[in-house]
RNA sequence: GGUCCCAUCGUCUAGCGGCUAGGACAUCAGGUUCUCAUCCUGAAAACCGGAGUUCGAUUCUCCGUGGGAUCACCA
């Protein structure tokens, strides 16, 4: 019982396959994962496939996907190798479905011990059992009918192939102490506590079976999970107590809540699955140190609010986990996604950039060939402009779409303030003479964004806005610099041209 | 309804008995600027209520109020 030799930490994290990744999910594991990282411990994945029916092919490959995008990376489970999936570490198997005879195995010592009976309830008599229950006001608790069973009976009805189920006998009137790292001390009276089911009728654990059976046969020391589950955790610690087992350090996070009606963000509040994220174009740095902010702060007066992963590991503490919800706040995060994408280094980005581009020139009916040099510059000159503006990727080229399209121009916009017809024509040959002189070397960012100053002089608006205006056919964009630059001399010539001619028509 | 959890600006939060209650996002007002975005400066904005403990409570205790989670052969 006095143990003085610290135990190894080992944390896991215990999703079920559902086909995406909950934002919330993400955070617990990134929790865990710091927490493992800082004790030198373990991060083990499992994966909780006890309902067949809610099997989703691929994934568990869309899931290491996942983790491998955001920067997790644990030690023990399912790791997708050239493609496979391919199971390492020493307490496997690490997928409940392939765990079967073990959970039985289990479930027959409860039983022989008398923890455990059958039940061969319907479902139809325990929903109405329930709904007379609801009807008194009374909490929704089995009532015991198939505890009174005869061994002869039920070997009988087994023999019949009759279908049961397997629940947990709760013993009444005890306390049950839960210790919880960012709770402290929370009671329940088992009087409350259901005979829940431990074995289905498939022959499946429940998941309440299944996690305290794994989490002991894994040597898990601390459970991080959702507050969802804390009014679920007394059943564990019985089962703990039935196995005679010592049960692990819980830490039950705070939930992360929708920003409308505060309550636990789900589905229909919009995009809640990391790959939603992903596909969105947010980066990986930027959920990372989102999220993990959501629920925790390192305290200390710090004001600091960017985090890498590396530091977020180093400053990251359990203690200093919050106990309650945090509101999910969108717009924050894509404050904090602008601010890392603007600082990415624009090669990198437009590496992770390219697929959101294919997309949108797609969009466009524009035909990019991104392994010709010319198409590639181009787009780089877009992303180097667009870079301080997004808020995630895929906004690539929205707002700027007289990059790829021809465009449409409007007399008005042309004209500065209360200037003349003839005054904006001369500022438009002027910008025409200007650029023509340039030959393709020089027409770089810096050399247009000096030498079109230059020329603007002391009333940069009158040169400048029937430029930009000529350029883009737009009231809002970036500078006529910058269009230059992307648009290359030929077709900024060619576009000053136009506007020209708009004015005054030959 | 039972059980359990929670409570500082609109939101994320700092604070761990004595502070002009600090920061960030959002909002508003300026500045930089040809427009938009960025960037800079500033403003407004909070301790849920009531008792108690204490010389002194945002902070500790209790009650109330409010919000939330959970009560499946789902996890």
């Amino acid at each position: 019982m006095i143990d003085h030799i610290k135990k190894e930490v080992r944390v896991r994290m215990a999703p079920s396959p559902t086909g995406f990744m909950h934002i919330g999910t993400l955070r617990t594991v990134l929790y865990d994962y710091f927490f493992a990282r800082q004790n030198g411990g373990k991060l083990v994945l499992r994966v909780e496939d006890t309902d067949q029916s809610r099997e989703v092919g691929g994934a568990v490959e869309n899931l290491l996907r996942v983790l491998d995008w955001s920067g997790i990376v644990h030690d023990e489970g399912p790791f997708l190798v050239s493609d496979r999936i391919e199971e390492r570490g020493d307490y496997g198997p690490y997928t409940q479905s392939k765990r079967l005879s073990i959970y039985q195995k289990y479930v027959g010592q409860l039983i022989d011990a008398g923890h455990a009976y059958y039940c061969f309830c319907t479902v139809e008599r325990l929903d109405t059992m329930r709904q007379k229950q609801q009807k008194m006001k009374q909490p929704p608790m089995y009532d015991r009918t198939c505890l009174q069973l005869e061994l002869a009976e039920i070997l009988e009805r087994i023999d019949a192939g009759e279908k049961y189920v397997v629940r947990m006998k709760v013993p009444r009137g005890k306390e049950i102490i839960v210790e919880d790292v960012v709770r402290g001390r929370v009671s329940f009276s088992t009087n409350t506590v259901d005979d829940q089911v431990i074995l289905k009728s498939d022959g499946f654990p429940t998941y309440h079976l299944a996690v305290v059976v794994d989490d002991h046969l894994m040597k898990i020391s601390h459970i991080l999970r959702g507050e969802e589950w804390l009014p679920s955790t007394p059943k564990h610690i019985i089962l703990y107590e039935m196995f005679g087992w010592e049960n692990p350090v819980f830490a039950h996070l705070p939930l992360l809540l929708s920003s409308d009606g505060k309550k636990k963000l789900s589905k229909r509040d919009g995009d809640v699955s990391v790959e939603d994220f992903m596909a969105e174009g947010y980066l990986p740095e930027a959920i990372v140190n989102f999220v993990a902010f959501l629920g925790w702060n390192p305290g200390g007066g710090q004001t600091q609010e960017i985090y890498s992963m590396p530091a977020l590991q180093e400053i990251f503490s359990l203690e200093k986990v919050h106990k309650s919800g945090a509101v999910f706040d969108r717009v924050k995060l894509g404050k904090i996604n602008a601010h890392y994408i603007k600082n990415y280094d624009t090669e990198a980005l437009f590496e992770l950039a390219m697929p959101f581009m294919k997309k949108f020139c797609d969009r466009v009916n524009m035909q990019m060939d991104f392994e010709r040099i010319q198409d590639r510059d181009f787009l780089m000159r877009v992303l180097t402009v667009e870079q301080e503006r997004l808020m995630k990727l895929a906004d690539f080229g929205v707002e700027n779409p007289f990059f790829f399209e021809d465009i449409v121009l409007e007399k008005e916009l042309l004209v500065w303030k209360d200037a003349t017809d003839i005054q904006t024509t001369q500022m438009l040959t002027k910008a025409e003479e200007v650029l023509g002189k340039i030959d393709e070397d020089h027409w770089t960012r810096v050399y247009l964004q000096e030498i079109l100053m230059e020329t603007a002089g002391e009333d940069r608006g009158s040169f400048l806005w029937p430029l930009r205006a000529a350029l883009t056919g737009e009231k809002r964009s970036p500078s006529p610099m910058d269009c230059a630059w992307v648009l290359g001399k030929d077709t900024s010539l060619a576009r000053i041209g136009n506007a020209k001619l708009l004015i005054i028509p030959s």
